[in-house]
RNA sequence: GGCGGGGUAGCCAAGUGGUAAGGCAGGGCUCUGCAAAAGCCUCAUCCGUCGGUUCGAUUCCGACCCUCGCCUCCA
């Protein structure tokens, strides 16, 4: 079976077909090109944006996996109304101001041990930004108001025989907009219009560019329409985001890339179109009233690691909408040592050996990670093999070959599941000292002394775990 | 109001026109001097409600109820 994804132009699981099938990346094999919407930064990120960056991680290393070339692009949106409303609250230059928190975003990233590719900054294309405009401008679909902004006429795009409306269902005379309109103090043609180019207010303070229309900014979505295509080129194989962005967004962004008509005949701006749904904290939307609207700093701060929070993400399928909850995030430190436990058994017992993956668990993961990366099934593949694994080493009927061959597969899952090893903490030495002189009391049969150094120990914060091999000492859980 | 998702055990969550994966929690047990956050076993006569199609539906169709999202900044 190939590889099948949702596609929300067609809203079907389609076949994954690259859009150039015969160009080769760098490494020789099939090139995809991947672009997901990144983070604005105003503030730290929040458990829900994880949740769409670990998924498109989770793209990408499938792709990876599944034998592609990937050039993967996520956009640093570093100006915008909220960042120049914040700008200009805390005084501070708009480059500092985005740096910190572009550097947390990278930092939990990080954190969640999510590959990164090139990240773009908006400020950075303006010339790329003014230059698809130019195009928009020449091609009659952008018309300039009188404060300076330029603005993207949709329904001259219409006319042109392009559709508005290809990633949903759009009803214009259904829309409740009024409102919306009313309150607008610019004077475009129509309510849905959307800018490209903000002219420059006052409040705006230094967050300003020259431009052939006067000073300003980019509007909300042509940054991602500049950069996508700047680096990818006018067509590329997948655009991912959340569910929120499809629209307006998404549906701007091919608007503004089509409408540019850099594409070569028959090849659209993108061919999937990827939306993650978004997450529910405690069976309620994120909200910080409720107290339920955590970024990942609050979640480490309670002692849960990235990659807790990273199975737990991974634990439903991305088009679903997910409720994490902190009794989950325990519930994926439980299944987490279950897997490490099943891992340190067969490192122990492959010992030097090396063998090639167990193919069949490779290939049953591989099917169920194909079939629209429907990873709960793939899990489920995951719990069956630790399970069956776990009764091989208790009854002794699994060989170090065997168990090497078991490792070599769990090495290559893992490189889409993307947990990594578990990280080691490192004992301290008073603490093994401690476990030795234990050893030596249980050996005097001093079960008294043996049982007073384990409470002492737990004290400390660890707890001793006898196994056959000698005690095994583990941090406690915070 | 328009459009689009969902409702499966205490919680999270797959799945199928032929009789319910997996994880967590719970219960039982095993190894152990004792333990364990270690291991094994167990845990939904039932898949929102009511009708319909069918030999047979949780899975298809219809109605209804509930819930979430987008339509406005938003992952």
């Amino acid at each position: 079976m190939a590889l099948h994804l949702f596609n929300s132009l067609s809203r079907r699981i389609e076949e994954f077909v690259p859009i150039e099938p015969n160009r080769l990346g760098p490494d020789g094999r099939p090139y995809v090109g991947l672009y997901c919407c990144g983070p604005t930064v105003y503030d730290y990120g929040h458990i829900g944006n994880f949740r769409t960056f670990v998924f498109a991680d989770l793209v990408r290393r499938h792709l990876d996996f599944r034998g592609y070339s990937v050039r993967a692009v996520m956009n640093i949106t570093d100006v915008e109304d909220k960042i120049i409303r914040r700008v200009r609250e805390s005084g501070r230059p708009l480059h500092e101001f985005t740096r910190t928190y572009e550097d947390a975003f990278l930092g939990d990233l990080k954190i969640l041990n999510c590959l990164t590719g090139e990240m773009p900054r908006a400020t950075e294309h303006i010339g790329d930004i003014i230059a698809l405009i130019q195009k928009l401008e020449q091609r009659g679909l952008a018309y300039k108001t009188a404060d300076g902004s330029m603005w993207f006429s949709i329904d001259k795009y219409q006319g042109c025989g392009c559709r508005y409306g290809v990633l949903k269902t759009i009803d214009f005379s259904q829309m409740r907009a009024g409102e919306r309109v009313a309150a607008d103090e610019y004077e475009k043609e129509a309510a849905a219009d959307f800018a490209l180019w903000k002219a420059r207010v006052p409040d705006d303070g230094e967050v300003a560019w020259d431009s052939p229309w006067g000073p300003g900014r980019p509007g909300w979505h042509i940054e991602c329409s500049a950069m996508s295509m700047a680096l990818l080129g006018p067509s590329f194989d997948l655009h991912l985001g959340g569910e929120d962005l499809a629209f307006p967004h998404h549906e701007d962004e091919i608007a503004q890339s089509e409408g540019a008509a850099v594409q070569t005949e028959g090849h659209p701006f993108v061919k999937y179109w990827l939306h993650g749904s978004h997450l529910l904290v405690e069976g309620k939307k994120m909200s910080k009233t409720l107290g339920n609207f955590f970024t990942l700093r609050d979640l480490t701060s309670k002692g849960f690691g990235g990659r807790e929070v990273r199975q737990l993400l991974l634990s439903a399928h991305y088009r679903e909408t997910f409720n994490f909850t902190l009794d989950g995030l325990a519930g994926a430190r439980s299944a987490l040592t279950r897997i490490d436990e099943c891992i340190d058994k067969l490192t122990q017992l492959a010992g030097g050996e090396s063998a090639s993956a167990d193919k069949g668990l490779v290939d049953a993961f591989t099917e169920a990670m194909d079939n629209d990366l429907n990873v709960a099934r793939a899990w489920g593949i995951v719990f069956d093999w630790v399970r069956e694994t776990n009764r091989q080493l208790a009854s002794k009927t699994l060989t170090p070959v065997q168990a090497a061959s078991a490792l070599a597969a769990w090495k290559q899952i893992d490189t889409v599941l993307g947990l990594g090893p578990r990280p080691e903490s490192e004992v301290p030495a008073a603490l093994l000292a401690l476990a030795q002189e234990r050893v030596a009391a249980k050996k005097a049969r001093d079960f008294a002394r043996a049982d007073q150094i384990r409470e002492q120990v737990r004290a400390a914060g660890w707890m001793i775990e006898d196994t056959a091999a000698g005690p095994k000492l583990k941090p406690l859980s915070p």
